[in-house]
DNA sequence: GCAAAAATGTAGAACGCTACACGTAGAACA
DNA sequence: TGTTCTACGTGTAGCGTTCTACATTTTTGC
């Protein structure tokens, strides 16, 4: 059946080069790998050889061996422009490097991270993983590990960088306080219980809290289907006690509220003020205009990677990076007299 | 230096399912690929050594002589939402199949798809690749492919699904005159010259022509830089000869026109109407209701999936699937009377 | 000028699979 | 009964690298 395509043109191996210039295989792979015991003279050679046959290492026969040289990353979805973010922060750290970066994406990233692990990953960066301590720590038996936005690190066996998500919802409630918001409900995520959205849920109540406002704590939680977020958004908003302030747990959800307001002919931050999180491209725009809380997903992507290769270079202890979040006040929230 | 990390737990491989299972190696291959010669009994017997151990094919292993079920996709930026249609349509084709899919994100594909060949994928598809035909089918001879947004059909030895872009042009045009506008300009892509663009620059200006219009034909061009899109579009709007409309070449565009614009004190559709292209979730939200182009995002990815298993599996003909796109039409373009 | 050490290069055995080439046994056919 | 098929298993040679030994040459130290 399934007769191989038509005559693809064959690779050039490590053995071509290694006869046009005129040096065994094994001088070939050193310089391939800048191992130790190269002359100059030598590895000039070689170069030459390869650059003139366009010769590029086949990475499945060197994983066989060695590495891969590929490091693989998974999304938990592909429509939050935060992502963006981390992803341009992993390519400036991968920028002189040999290593190249492979996304995935899958909110359960179990079966993910397998298929990646049968690829031969050098090592995976999970971003927003939905696993626990254990399986995080069984998959980091197998492979060089780091999570970003991911809190629990009692016994963690992999590296972890993170925003003070705490403290993120510190400041997103101290910031709408300052601006004279008393009843501040927060959006949360319902679903799946993530360490990330219990920090913030607990910086919002502590803030809240020591802003003498404890009493008016009010976290409703939506699952990330936007026809969901919309019903309780506008059962929120209608209700006969509705807040004045809603601090979103991520931007989208923001925008979404922004959305609903707008319909319900509210007017922001008038009627209600927002506040999301993530600081993405879109909350620039004049349509939406709202204040986030900036949480640099380019250096948790650029930090994430740096970790990663040193933990595939043989560092086997634990790091931890935390980035300080910070407010970008926009209109969205500004204050009214 | 670098010592391998700390005893990494070792794989189950398939010599160990073999003597499990009391088979030879080849046999427990010819499951695995379900290949012919194989007794019911034998596959029980090998299913259940393979459950038991947990065992998982090396797909590096595999690559070396066969297949490694790894598809890879090449998207052009990670920051549009459109992108994550594509993607979604891309997985529910692969639902039932052995194969994996692994993106990379690279406006220049080039160094990107060596890299994917390098790591053996079995085949490829490049989303609104900035390539030549000719670069292409370089491409296309050393591996399946398939490319969504390339409307050079010429020669082609690879695989191309499309919207119909000129189609796109002209509905877009058409659906703004129906609305009684007569200045429409068209707010297109700078830098890398693309197919798809060349055809939705046609379409809008054929139609214009068509609707007796050609006269106002006003094509502006921006890089994908937000800055400079912002100044050419405050440049468009300010100018003593602004238009009542503009045709954007994509969502994103069209979210930047609207923030210009308003910020501008311009109201939409009042003052200025705004179409754009792609249909994208945030097209729904109120302080956008964007009009805009729906070409299917889930339809291309799921053909270009089920074309590129097609082509791995023997088929050397080209062919060419054509989505049909249908204005959304929201509030950003409605009547004005 | 000589031994020891350092530098440089090579052979060749893996790595975990696939797939070709066979071997064997029972069934079908004449 | 002998011959030819067909179905089912197995042995084993690679695939393109890496990397450990080891051999050879050059440099260093005195």
């Amino acid at each position: 059946m399934t007769n191989k395509s038509p005559a693809r043109t064959p690779r050039i191996t490590i053995r071509e080069v290694a006869s046009d210039a005129g040096v065994s295989v094994a001088a070939v792979s050193k310089v391939l790998r800048d191992a130790y015991g190269v002359s100059d003279a030598l590895r000039a050679k070689v170069q030459a050889s390869m650059d003139k046959l366009n010769y590029r290492p086949l990475a499945s026969a060197r994983g066989l061996r060695g590495r891969t040289y590929t490091l693989g990353l998974v999304f938990p979805d592909l429509r939050n422009p935060f992502f963006a973010d981390i992803f341009a922060g992993v390519n400036s750290a991968l920028e002189r490097t040999r290593y190249q970066a492979m996304q995935g994406v899958s909110v359960s990233a179990s079966s993910l991270v397998e298929a990646m692990i049968d690829r031969q990953m050098d090592g995976l960066v999970l971003i927003g993983p939905n696993e626990t301590n254990e399986r995080l720590n069984d998959i980091a038996d197998r492979v060089p590990l780091v999570a970003i936005g991911h809190h629990d690190l009692e016994d963690a066996r992999f590296d972890t960088v993170n925003n003070d998500d705490q403290l993120g919802g510190r400041l997103a409630v101290r910031h709408l306080c300052q601006n004279g918001h008393k009843k501040i409900a927060m959006l949360s995520l319902a679903a799946p219980v993530s360490t990330v959205i219990n920090q913030r849920e607990l910086g919002y109540r502590l803030e809240l809290t020591e802003q003498g406002l404890g009493g008016s704590i009010n976290i409703v939680r939506a699952p990330q289907v936007l026809r969901e977020v919309q019903l309780i958004l506008r059962r929120l908003l209608e209700g006969k006690d509705r807040p004045d302030a809603i601090f979103c747990w991520t931007d989208l959800m923001a925008f979404e509220a922004i959305s609903v307001a707008t319909e319900l002919g509210l007017s922001i931050p008038e009627d209600i003020a927002i506040v999301g999180y993530d600081n993405t491209v879109f909350c620039e725009f004049s349509q939406n205009r709202l204040t986030s809380i900036d949480q640099s997903g380019e250096v948790l992507g650029l930090q994430a990677t740096r970790l990663l290769i040193e933990r595939i270079d043989g560092r086997s202890h634990s790091e931890h990076f935390v980035v300080t979040p910070r407010v970008v006040a926009r209109a969205s929230s500004a204050k009214v007299s």
